[in-house]
RNA sequence: GGCCCGGUGGUCAAGCGGUUAAGACACCGCCCUUUCACGGCGGUUUCACGAGUUCGAAUCUCGUCCGGGUCACCA
């Protein structure tokens, strides 16, 4: 049994943009403490000063939010080990760092970047040559007193190997010659990105490391960083990588020649912030029972380390769009409403429509918010059509008859006291019967006049409905007109 | 190129030595129906390849091939 509370981190620096992949990793995180019983903590990697961007910050605090990822700590609600902005924290790390080289575990390295440069070459290989790990005490002291630029390097063992367990991936074992003796502290004081992580997840008391696979072949550096200051080694979760499949087919990482992949461009483009979380929570991760539909919260209940796969997962747009279908047809009316209002407004700029008829003929059907727009646009303005989309075989109508059929529709709904769903479905079925006339006969040409296209959201009753009696009957003469 | 990690239908995937190899999306067909959609029913399509271990391999081992990741004073 575990005595100590699990921790968990998301950190990713503040670039303006939050990344599908990112978010996934944020999802994971904020599982794996809540399915048990952890906090969830937010840092900020902000040491990157060259690649600040104004508002990025907020960026991510927004995008979190609008999924329900509710952090415990972070650097607007505090907590037990901030600051929770790596460079609030920048003078934290040097002492470590000096405490290693006391301790023979690193050292300074006065190489100039040409000469680091020269060393690689040309096909980018080759590492450094340590030139500078066992330069006599002197030597460094001088070069100290005279202020020559430095950066601090760890002494990696030149023999042997390194190997560490991963939660996901099992035990992976690298040679350590592969490994090169890694900067901790750069010239300009500033911690590399690797040493900063261990510093912090360490004083953060992290207790499981989360992140993309990238990441999988650097962390024996982590762990020998940790050996080095004789520190617990975190548990290790690496994840699969989200794949994005271009116009060719083709399989790489997950960027933008994919079409949308930030969050925001999701949203943008119509997708729930539910349905987002949802469809990337099973990228690479599979519940024990069999199902798809989760809550956030059904997540935390669900979730657990060993469903996770190993093996990169696509992003899938059709199964994204099921879903998002599917989220949409369990919203209430009212809700429905609610998110579809700016849309129905596109089309009908002013005044009271029967909302409740367009739920009713769009919620079923459409995948994203963003597609109302289209469909009702025949609203608006009535298409130029041909007689043709008259024709209709299994309704059994043709030139001849839909004419009848208009004329019938017309003469009866003239007269109708009441202009409403009720009342005209009503008179419709009645008429269809007194005609002895299957339903078809008579509604796909009312239909195709009272919109002029051949496929519409709702039937005819529906769309004579919303059109009004005035506008409806026009339509409907203009489609007699047509076939006399 | 070295190293690391993967490879079950077009996609997400279950599977942990014996299964008719689940399920979902997509696709096709039928039903429902006032078109389309929704819903219901059914169908096509998969263990990358080759050896080995075993009575028996998608599951274990090795090799090959393919895909991806990584090799910074970036994070």
């Amino acid at each position: 049994m575990e005595n100590t509370t699990v921790r968990t981190r998301f950190a990713p620096s503040p670039t303006g943009f939050m990344h599908v992949g990112n978010l996934r990793t944020a999802l994971y995180e904020y599982l794996i403490a809540k399915s048990m019983g952890g906090s969830f903590v937010l840092r900020i990697e902000d040491t990157d000063q060259e690649r600040k961007v104004e508002g990025a910050v907020q960026v991510i605090y927004n995008t979190l939010q609008q999924v329900g990822l509710i952090h415990d700590e972070g650097p607007d609600i505090g907590g037990e080990y901030g600051p929770y902005v790596q460079s609030e924290r920048k003078g934290l790390y040097l002492p470590y760092a000096e405490q290693l080289v006391k301790e023979g575990k690193a050292y300074y390295c006065f190489c100039s970047k040409e000469r680091l440069d020269s060393l690689h070459s040309e096909d980018g290989l080759g590492g450094y040559d340590r030139h500078c790990r066992d330069l006599p005490e002197e030597e460094v002291k001088a070069l100290l007193e005279k202020g020559t630029p430095y950066v601090i390097r760890q002494k990696m063992p030149i023999e042997g190997s390194t190997t560490f367990h991963d939660a996901v991936y099992g035990d992976i074992t690298i040679e350590n010659t592969e490994l090169e003796d890694q900067i901790l502290i750069k010239s300009d004081g500033y911690p590399t990105y690797n040493f900063a992580n261990v510093i912090d997840d360490h004083l953060m008391r992290i207790t499981h490391v989360v992140r993309g696979c990238e990441y999988l072949t650097s962390t024996p550096k982590y762990n020998l960083l940790y050996q080095a200051f004789g520190w617990e080694i975190p548990t290790y979760v690496h994840l699969p990588l989200i794949m994005g499949k271009d116009a060719e087919g083709n399989v790489s990482k997950l960027s933008k020649r994919h079409g949308s992949t930030g969050f925001a461009d999701l949203v943008k483009e119509g997708y729930l912030p539910e349905t987002i979380v949802n469809y990337i929570a099973l990228l690479g991760w599979c519940p024990k029972e069999n199902r798809e539909l989760f809550t956030l919260k059904e997540l935390t209940e669900h979730f657990s380390i060993d469903g996770i796969s190993k093996s990169p997962a696509v992003f899938d747009y059709d199964k994204l769009n099921w879903f998002n279908g599917e989220y949409i047809r369990a919203m209430s009316p009212e809700a429905f409403i609610e998110k579809a209002m700016p849309y129905f407004r596109e089309v009908f700029p002013e005044g009271e429509k029967d909302w409740n008829v367009l739920v009713s003929i769009l919620q079923p059907r459409i995948t994203k918010f963003t597609e109302i727009p289209a469909l009702l646009s025949f609203f608006k303005e009535l298409p130029e059509y041909p007689a043709e989309f008259f024709i209709n075989k299994k309704s059994k109508t043709n030139l001849e008859n839909s004419g009848a059929m208009l004329e019938a529709a017309i003469e009866v709904l003239e007269k109708l006291p009441q202009w409403e769903l009720d009342s005209i479905h009503d008179s419709l079925i009645g008429l269809a019967q007194k005609l002895e006339v299957k339903n078809g006969t008579l509604l796909w040409p009312v239909r195709i006049a009272a919109a002029g296209v051949q496929v519409t959201p709702g039937g005819a009753m529906e769309i004579l409905t919303l059109l009004g009696r005035e506008e409806s009957l026009r339509r409907l003469r203009i489609g007699l007109a047509k076939l006399s």
